[in-house]
DNA sequence: CAGCCGTGGAT
DNA sequence: TATCCAAGGCT
């Protein structure tokens, strides 16, 4: 008997006890809510991802409604879960299965990586979880465990693949494919891992040596740049919000945020208006942390006399209470802190 | 192919 | 507080 048939084997005597089982999406195990799941919790973890889920499936039950929905909805319920072309993609592939594939979800590994937003190990994971296909996943807690496995130094994409592959039984794959990712988010975890729990520490070799917690070997991060801007809160005299909706491609692509200002806001202004400032109010500055850069961002609260009129593409009135599109971060946090400053009545 | 794309949890 | 980074994919 070869070591990756005791890998899967004693992987899978593992799961039967200690696997998830419970997680939301996997009951019905459909390919529509494997999917939704799959993209969600793409850099996302389990915890963050469920009250998501739950909302997005509530709303959008089938493949149809999905496809029928309009993008302001998917990203409003999309709206912190971040990486927001994973939600533009979601709706793009959601009307293509709809349209070209007769609402039927594909079931072909070469159709499902063609489809926008679905990468190998994504269509990987949905033919096993949903199709119980044999095929192979290669995420974060894959890399995880193998690279401590089989002590894999320079972790080569080409080569963890291979050894995934070698290591994917033909049966079974579907608990198989759920088991590796709940050894890696539960007992192989990044930090702290509980070894004395694994059943593969008799052949992992990073166990062996004492050095686990040495791989996956972190990779180098650059210093992060520090961008500045400001933020217009611009309210009219009906306590509208003026927001302005972002292009779909690039950083917060389809939402809705404050529009923003480098230059000072008396300058802004005459260029986007002829109204006046009623009162105007700053914000404290806060830092609002990207994957790739700093964002200090300063709120500037702007109060109008009247109904005003701004010359600003793709700018829109909004009631605060009823906002249904999606909505930055940022933005979200500083709406609760300008209702709550509204209700103190400064 | 390296940079881009979000946010919040964990330490 | 600062840092890392989580069920990756796209360009």
């Amino acid at each position: 008997m070869n070591i990756e048939n005791n890998f899967s084997a004693n992987l899978l005597a593992w799961f039967e006890k200690h696997g998830r089982k419970d997680l939301p999406w996997q009951h019905p195990r459909t390919a529509y809510r494997v999917w939704i799941s799959e993209i969600m919790l793409q850099q996302t973890q389990v915890v963050t991802v469920i009250p998501y889920f739950e909302r997005f499936i509530k709303t959008f039950p089938n493949i149809e409604t999905l496809a029928n929905a309009h993008l302001d909805q998917v990203l409003q319920l999309w709206t912190g879960l971040g990486y927001y072309a994973r939600a533009r993609n979601l709706h793009q592939t959601a009307q293509i299965i709809v349209n070209e594939f007769n609402g039927i979800f594909p079931d072909k590994l070469e159709e499902l990586i063609n489809l926008k937003g679905i990468g190998k190990s994504t269509a990987g994971a949905i033919l096993a979880l949903a199709f119980n296909q044999s095929q192979t996943i290669l995420d974060g807690n894959v890399k995880r465990v193998l690279s401590r496995c089989y002590i894999i130094e320079n972790s080569n994409e080409n080569e963890l693949w291979e050894l995934a592959k070698q290591l994917t039984p033909i049966q079974r794959t579907a608990e198989y494919t759920q088991a590796i990712m709940d050894l890696g988010a539960t007992i192989c975890t990044r930090t702290k891992p509980r070894c004395l729990e694994c059943p593969q520490q008799l052949i992992c070799q990073a166990h062996q040596q004492g050095v686990e917690t040495c791989f996956p070997i972190p990779k180098q991060r650059k210093a992060l740049p520090i961008k500045q801007t400001q933020m217009l809160m611009i309210q009219n005299a009906q306590q509208e919000i003026l927001l302005q909706r972002r292009p779909l491609k690039g950083l917060w692509g389809g939402l809705w945020i404050f529009p923003m200002c480098e230059e000072s806001v008396e300058e802004w202004f005459k260029e986007h208006s002829e109204e006046k400032i009623a009162k105007k109010y700053i914000f404290p500055m806060f830092r609002h942390t990207f994957t790739h850069f700093y964002l200090d961002i300063t709120p500037i609260h702007i109060l109008m006399a009247k109904k005003s009129q701004f010359d600003l593409p793709n700018s829109q009135w909004f009631s605060t209470e009823k906002i249904e599109v999606g909505l930055a971060a940022p933005v979200v946090k500083l709406l609760q802190q300008l209702t709550s400053f509204q209700l103190i009545g400064a």
